[in-house]
RNA sequence: GCGGCAAUAGUCUAGCGGUAGGACAGGGGCUUCCCAAGCCUCUAACUCGGGUUCGAAUCCCGGUUGCCGCACCA
């Protein structure tokens, strides 16, 4: 077994993942997170939240998981995930119809018939078919539709962000590798719109000397880059996803994953989509499996608002007013309604209209002929007035550009579940311990009492054991076995902290507490242990 | 989707034509109570469907699922 096998059989063993669907057979690209495992899935979103949410000042929203197919069509996943696939009939290999002549290349056979594979899942909404749905393939494309709302919501002022966690999904052919590759998956993204003017950061200062181990597109292989080094050199397009692309390394650090097996890649030009500027994957190096990419942060310039303004006819721009006025001098067409309105009454504002049109600046002194209602009307020099004005230009509509940072969250779970993977011997047995960070273990305590004195050691426990659950602690409380066997319990679901009320507890209000990596003891006393506990938990 | 390999208690595994065995985990009991001790006891499995055979976990065919490779992965 390697440490993918043994991640895996502890992660189903104790509670932490199954497949699903298992009394039916199960089926690939499908994971249930058991009690342990949501717990820890849900400690893992918690803390992106306090990044992205408490630290940067984005706000989460949540919208529909299905989609109508406009949205698709304008986000290109529409055409980008439906592939036309056709099937060799003499040796079963299938290809995209798209890409291959009229017969196989791999035995010279003959095609069968075109077929459609459709990686986004489809369903109608209301009765009948007629309106097609799709479950969202990311749930980007909802925090791009609300734009015109959220803009309004973060009164015009850039950047803002926006963030979305919650499940995506994609009928992949053949999803692999556990929680790899899933069909139905979650996602934490980040939109931030900002100015494409102006991709500084305000907090670049912070993290300018910070350093990464980068991987860009043109390199053999990562090294260590200083951010502001990256920036100037033209690596990381930009100051705002250099500033991003560190907020990922320390959210990633900050669930526990090691440094050394941590590195950010830059997308080959082939593999990045055509409208991005740049991206960026941060990849962890994982025990079987290899660099897996776990984050993509990219520079998706204007092209999302584009796509769906072009699409949805709606106004997704922004009015950018300039730091100082433009002012222009031109030649304007002033009508002269005292004289425009009694000779061509009705028609008069039409034509008056028409002429404020008309570029003044090539105009002699002379009549001018405009069409109306394809009659050509003749207006003389009097009916007109050709001044000199000042125009003020006070700003342009343009459409924000995009910063994404788009988590994969099933992989990170599996990344935090293998990085805090450890066996060691202790006096010739195997210990298991799941070294989770503890502000992200599933059960924060567990509360055990020694057997010898079984009653009277029993009711301090309980009770400890409820104070510690009302005053909202995870805590868990085990009486059956020997202390050994308890501790081992709790070291493989990784509580990072037991408390053990013994003999001494009766005399002076104290108790063991003993530490999940070092199996070190303390004694704190009882009326002090929720502090303490708070305060090592880290919450 | 294709190809190769595989599938036995909660987990890991033995058995490869003739009564399905073990280890760990779990429940109960005795004993012990600060690091998976010991003893007794209980619970618990042949992936599904066909076929061959007196008899199939075992051989054959198909489905399902998993692993690996190919393809796919905006």
């Amino acid at each position: 077994m390697d440490i993918y096998d043994e991640v895996m059989e502890l992660a189903k063993r104790r509670g932490f993942l199954w497949p699903s669907f298992e009394i039916y057979g199960g089926t690939a690209g499908f994971y249930d997170y058991g009690p342990l495992g949501a717990r820890l899935k849900r400690n893992i979103e918690d803390l992106w939240r306090k990044f992205y949410v408490v630290g940067e000042g984005f706000y989460e929203i949540e919208t529909p998981v299905i989609g109508l197919e406009e949205i698709f069509r304008a986000s290109g996943h529409l055409s980008s995930f439906t592939d036309p696939i056709v099937e060799c009939e003499s040796c079963k290999e299938f290809f995209r119809a798209d890409h291959v002549e009229d017969r196989c290349p791999v035995c010279g056979g003959e095609f069968g018939e075109v077929s459609e594979f459709h990686l986004m899942f489809r369903c109608f909404i209301g009765p009948g078919s007629k309106r097609a749905g799709y479950l969202r393939p990311e749930t980007a494309q909802g925090m791009f539709i609300d734009f015109p709302r959220l803009l309004r919501f973060f009164r015009e002022k850039l950047p803002f962000g926006v963030v979305q966690v919650g499940k995506a999904f994609r009928n992949e052919i053949s999803p692999r590798q556990g929680l790899i590759r899933l069909r139905e998956f979650t996602q934490a993204e980040a939109e931030i719109f900002i100015d494409p003017h102006d991709k500084s950061h305000p907090r670049f200062d912070e993290v300018k000397d910070e350093v990464l181990i980068l991987f860009p597109q043109d390199a053999d292989e990562a090294s260590r880059w200083k951010l502001a080094d990256a920036v100037e050199q033209g690596i990381i397009a930009n100051e705002f996803l250099a500033y991003h692309i560190y907020l990922t390394y320390r959210f990633l650090i900050g669930v526990g994953i090691s440094e050394d097996r941590l590195r950010f890649r830059q997308h080959e030009a082939d593999e990045m989509a055509h409208y991005a500027a740049d991206c960026w994957d941060a990849e962890i190096l994982l025990d079987r499996l290899g660099w897996i990419e776990m984050v993509g942060i990219a520079d998706r310039t204007d092209y999302d608002l584009k796509a769906h303004e072009e699409v949805s006819k709606a106004d997704l721009g922004v009015f950018m007013p300039y730091r100082e006025p433009k002012v222009i001098e031109r030649m304007a067409i002033k009508p002269n309604m005292q004289l425009l309105g009694p000779r061509f009454k009705g028609s008069a504002k039409r034509i008056a209209d028409a002429l404020s049109q008309i570029d003044a600046g090539s105009l002699g002194d002379q009549e001018i002929t405009i069409e109306l209602d394809g009659e050509a009307v003749t207006l003389t020099r009097d009916m007109f007035e050709i001044t000199r004005v000042k125009e003020e230009i006070r700003g342009e509509k343009i459409n924000l550009h995009v910063i994404e940072p788009s988590y994969g969250l099933d992989r990170i779970f599996y990344a935090v579940m293998e990085g805090a993977f450890f066996e060691e011997e202790v006096e010739g047995e195997r210990r298991v311990v799941m070294r989770f960070l503890p502000n992200l273990a599933p059960i924060q305590v567990c509360v055990l009492p020694l057997l010898g004195a079984r009653d009277e050691l029993l009711k301090i426990s309980r009770k400890i054991h409820d104070d510690l659950r009302k005053r909202g602690l995870i805590a868990e409380h085990d009486e059956s076995g020997t202390i050994g066997r308890r501790y081992r319990r709790q070291d493989e679901i990784g509580t990072p902290f037991c408390v053990t009320v013994d003999y001494e507890t009766l005399e002076d209000n104290t108790v063991t507490v003993r530490f999940r990596d070092t199996m070190e003891q303390l004694r704190v006393r009882i009326d002090e242990l929720h502090a303490w506990l708070i305060s090592e938990l880290g919450i």
